[in-house]
DNA sequence: TACTTGACATTTT
DNA sequence: AAAAATGCCAAGT
């Protein structure tokens, strides 16, 4: 059963669907959470990545990645999130969210 | 099996 | 601040 792949899958996506708006979360966060490498996060939005918010997903220093740098810009100037003086990059240390530790990241009431 | 690539991260210079 | 080198896990050739 070779299916863990899908498993492993839908394990990040959910947790990249789990980010809520103005903040953003890191590779390596992702990675460590479903216990893998960062590498290994990128590579699986890159191939399921497609039906999730993957704009919340930046690089350890807030840089986004390689590519889409145009769409996830409209995206955060809608969600507001915390963009850096760069303009290219977010403001990591001020919206990051943990996903293995949502304190409150929406949801119910509170 | 070995080499190379990939939506990355960390440390050192 | 930026560049280079190394580590990490998996897939392709």
């Amino acid at each position: 059963m070779v299916r863990a792949d899908e498993e492993y899958v839908e394990r990040v996506l959910s947790l990249v669907e789990a980010v809520p708006r103005g903040r953003v979360t890191t590779y390596g966060a992702i990675g460590d959470v479903v216990g893998s490498g960062p590498r290994l996060v990128g590579n699986v939005l890159a191939r399921h990545g497609a039906p999730v918010p993957w704009w919340r997903v930046v690089r350890a220093d807030g840089s986004l990645p390689p590519s889409h740098h145009d769409e996830a810009r409209q995206a955060y100037r809608e969600e507001g999130t915390p963009l850096r003086r760069s303009g290219a990059a977010v403001d990591v240390a001020a919206c990051f969210w943990d996903p293995a530790d949502p304190t409150y990241p929406a949801g119910h009431d509170g």
